[in-house]
DNA sequence: CTTGAAATCTTCTAATC
DNA sequence: GATTAGAAGATTTCAAG
């Protein structure tokens, strides 16, 4: 289901592009990688089809949407059964206030990343939502007092193929 | 600079969409939500100008590119003075493994979010590029089992305005 | 905010390598 | 099989009301 996909220079180079901002047209993209636009858009639809590229996503400033405090929630849940987490799993990602969840080794089974207003809606939520659940065994809390966004993401050098694609 | 803007339905409601599927188009976009194309673009642009909307972005699978392995690293950057944590956010950035980056409060400085091949490319990383730093007090590896993005986001419901906008 | 027209972009077809 | 150029169809964008 996810292996590993062959990629030439002209992929890896639209992807690059694409990264950087995804609203590039095919024109401007066909111009700069030295191809013809349709040649583009067919890269691109195999791309899609072959699962490489999962989708277009608006990002958003949650501060300027009135959510300017940002936390992230170390949750053990206990027992950690199938059929406690899996409605675990669920709930959180349905909570308006959650932006990612992450099933992770180590003592502490989950890692959520929440926008919340302010310190009393963090508080609220992590009580409502987190420490008076039954599962819920322990939670940390800590701020977020910055956020990176890295560079584009590119297979290892190790994996670019020489030249051609099957 | 990060101040909460006003936003009305409208405004929400194309967020919405947007968020669900970057690519929508304005025609569709302003059927679903009942006002003229032109609208839609002013409105995006809008957004935009305002900094709500920071960026189009591709999502890609990095299981795809090669990069099978997600792992979190938990850094203690010390002594944590300004004129050591600008290059170590700078170098940590521009490593090809990371994906993002979070300064922190408690204990660990810093959260960084990794992807990599597999285990062997994971310990050469921790290695070379935490480890064995001066800076780098501590790192503390989890692995990523699954990873979940939760719904759009969208602001408190205390913070939607009545009906107008200024 | 809307309409409607102009400019641009996407997408398809047929032909080529 | 992949790519191209060019045409046809959509979409975006702008000007005017």
């Amino acid at each position: 289901m996810s292996e590993s996909v062959v990629l030439d220079t002209v992929d890896l180079h639209i992807l690059r592009l694409l990264q950087n901002d995804a609203r590039t047209t095919y024109r401007e993209i066909a111009a700069e990688v030295g191809v013809a636009a349709s040649t583009c858009l067919d890269r691109v639809a195999r791309l899609r089809r072959s699962g490489v590229i999962l989708g277009h996503q608006l990002r958003l400033d949650p501060a300027k949407l009135g959510r300017g405090l940002q936390a992230l929630l170390s949750v053990q849940v206990r027992p950690h059964r199938r059929e406690l987490i899996k409605p675990f799993v669920e709930r959180i990602r349905g909570l308006p206030e959650s932006r990612s969840l992450f099933h992770l080794t180590g003592p502490d089974d989950y890692l959520v990343l929440v926008a919340v207003a302010d310190t009393a809606d963090l508080q609220r939520l992590v009580v409502d939502e987190f420490t008076s659940r039954p599962e819920v065994a322990r939670v940390e809390t800590r701020l977020v007092f910055q956020q990176w966004d890295c560079g584009p993401l590119m297979p290892p050098s190790s994996a670019i193929p020489p030249a051609t694609r099957s």
